[in-house]
DNA sequence: TCAGAAATACCCCATATGGGTGATTGACGC
DNA sequence: GCGTCAATCACCCATATGGGGTATTTCTGA
């Protein structure tokens, strides 16, 4: 292993799978693998705090599924490249895992010189899948975490129709208080300091 | 004629056509046609004030285009509707006319029995060139006329950004009364009270 | 050339807004 | 069972906002 070695951290929960891929890696120029984890949750509490270029995630994982600990992982790291591993692939996963942040999207019978390939274009920017033109559309794809509740999120709508305080209270049968502080908490999420900044950034990542 | 007949104009310059399509039309029945100009500015100078359902435009007049009459006209009565007569179609003439306001694209050898089912059929709200989804690309396609002065867009944006009035007189090098009163008049224009409900209708009709 | 729009600037004033802080309740997860 | 968070309500206060006017100077289109 070498400074430069990209770094490759596992989430396989198939004993035989997650040591077969461990030792192709760590065994080839370029690579490092020192972290495997057999299930995500271990990952989760892991991961945030190791030296990780690369995860190569398994989709069918005991328990939290491997789109759940995707999603969570780029949660807490949005810049972690995250490589799906799977047996077959199903629209539904694709697109789940896109969504939830996944930069490239792998069967498991790629060879392992392949999939060496493929962890170095994710590494250098690229999607496997369709390299940078992937990279496009899974962007496009990227869902904003939605970080309104319901509550807030109707406040809002009613911000953009021009109500104030006092009008939007009424309709909520609300304090205009509490309409105030949800109207603040909104604020805070979408980190602007008044109504017009905020309906503008809601639009733009659809909120509303 | 009778009351219930659909009230049509034609503005179309070459005499023997103009001619041919006011005998057609009148002698149909359910059609009637008293109305005929050579030319959009006579046309323009009319229409307004007259019991016209549908206009037939030529594109091609001489002076101010058929296109431009249509703009001018659908501003004056945005409930009227204009169908377009034409030689031959070119994307540029087609685009530009549904920009401007047509509900109806036609070709000029379109047959008279033809001809007289698309008048009926715009008359019933739909569109010929695809009937019912033609209508439904166009709406999507008809530019809102923006109201706003070039001013007041490049302040309008500067709220999108939660500016207020002090920030945006010291990026604009205007006085902050002066930037209220542009803002009172963005209001007047897009007839809203604030600004979250100014962001908003502004965005919904593209105009930041 | 002449009316209307756009751009500029100012006044008064009531009220809405945003920031800070704090508190309670209930639900959900670990 | 403890912490977190959504949801609820409350108070203080400085300032921003919006509505009502008025006015001058371009500029532009008919």
């Amino acid at each position: 292993m070498s400074l430069q070695d990209i770094h490759i951290a596992i989430v396989e929960d198939d004993n035989e799978i997650r040591q077969t891929l461990n030792l192709i890696i760590d065994g080839s120029t370029g690579f490092t693998c020192k972290y495997a984890f057999p299930d995500g949750e271990s990952a989760m509490a892991s991961i945030g705090n190791l030296p990780v270029d690369i995860v190569l995630m398994d989709i069918d994982l005991p328990g939290k599924s491997g789109i759940e600990v995707t999603r969570q992982l780029k949660r807490e790291n949005a810049d972690l490249d995250i490589i799906m591993l799977t047996v077959q692939s199903d629209d539904d996963s694709i697109f789940e895992s896109l969504c939830a942040g996944a930069s490239g999207y792998l069967l498991k019978d790629t060879s392992p010189a392949e999939l060496l390939v493929h962890i170095r274009e994710v590494f250098d920017g690229g999607s496997p899948m369709s390299s940078s033109i992937a990279r496009r559309i899974i962007s496009s794809f990227r869902v904003i975490e939605n970080p309104l509740s319901n509550r807030e999120t109707e406040i809002l709508r009613m911000l953009s129709k021009g109500l104030n305080y006092k009008e939007i209270a009424e309709k909520t049968f609300l304090s205009p208080h509490t309409v105030k502080s949800h109207i603040k908490n909104i604020y805070s999420k979408l980190h602007v300091g008044n109504r017009a900044e905020a309906i503008y950034k809601a639009i733009k990542q659809k909120l509303i």
